[in-house]
DNA sequence: GTCATCATGTAAACCGTTACATGATTGT
DNA sequence: ACAATCATGTAACGGTTTACATGATGAC
């Protein structure tokens, strides 16, 4: 693979859960090389150079493959500005909530398109990759569920708003 | 607040959510008190500063919350292991779902304490509060259900591989 | 007295994006 | 011709963490 077929590969197969850009491939491959953890060919038509992994590539993979887990400390601005709800202008939060719905409709016709493809192969990558496409489903459902719930308290929060003096849902 | 006290509320309060560090907080809190967004005391006992919003920190504050939301770009360490399901050792794919399982539990007790601590109170605020908790509910019970998937996928993939002859669920 | 916690700050290091610079190939 | 895409790289910039340095207060 090129440089640039990594980054596509990435982003296509990848992409709900990774992402890496140029500016970090390029530079890695040399790194790699160097390493002796890819071999390069010289350069080809349109100056593609492809890249392979070597043997001391993959069990340097394995290697790092077998760290522990990093948790990024986690930064949701959707969650922030909501949180600050009673900050925000009248209509926004229920702006963010809908924006959240629209992403995750998008992310779930993702899903879908990726879950027909490769519905049929059970071979045991294709059963690690169901998993990981599996999670993305799992969690946009959790955020759809969550925004309805989320419609739902704004409506009740807007209504206790304009008629302060009324209970929630006995009418007015 | 006391910068030290600001990061105990931002970890307490929105620890499920957001982060920061003594590192981003303390030259923040330079800068906003220049920009006057912040007043500031003197030193108190124990070299303590307190800070407290302005008329123009409090806009500021409403204009960053208009801007768009950033997505950063998604680094999922866990499913980026399981995608090379088949380079890891025998065992690892297991341990790295049931680590999944352990972090959402643990979320999830947390959570159920600031249910019962939040409770009862039916201001605009704690509504607020409650839609940012009730997202990390939301998607931690996904995450568990999406573990419990994985592992019935894990079983099914050591049976065939100890046993390629059978069909999946067919006994032997 | 000493330990944990409260408290403030600085500086280096790190990671990653983004913008820039450049050029080949392919389709229209 | 020209636009889109393929392709490779560098460098500046920005945001964040981490480590470091320092000291007060309160509990035991």
């Amino acid at each position: 693979m090129t440089g640039y077929e990594v980054r596509s590969v990435i982003s296509e197969t990848l992409g709900h859960f990774w992402h890496e850009s140029f500016g970090q491939i390029y530079p890695a491959l040399q790194a790699l090389e160097e390493a002796g953890h890819v071999r390069r060919t010289g350069r080809g038509p349109g100056s593609r150079r492809v890249a392979e992994i070597t043997a001391s590539g993959r069990a340097r993979l394995r290697e790092l493959l077998a760290e522990p887990v990093a948790t990024p400390p986690p930064r949701n601005g959707t969650l922030l500005r909501l949180f600050f709800g009673t900050e925000l202008a009248p209509g926004a939060a229920r702006t963010l909530v809908d924006e959240a719905v629209r992403r995750a409709d998008e992310a779930l016709a993702g899903f879908a398109a990726v879950r027909a493809e490769v519905s049929g192969d059970d071979s045991p990558e294709q059963a690690f990759r169901t998993m990981t496409l599996s999670y993305g489903e799992h969690v946009a459902r959790a955020q759809l569920a969550w925004a309805q719930e989320c419609r739902d308290a704004l409506d009740t929060l807007e209504a206790t708003a304009s008629d302060p003096k009324e209970a929630p849902g006995a009418g007015g």
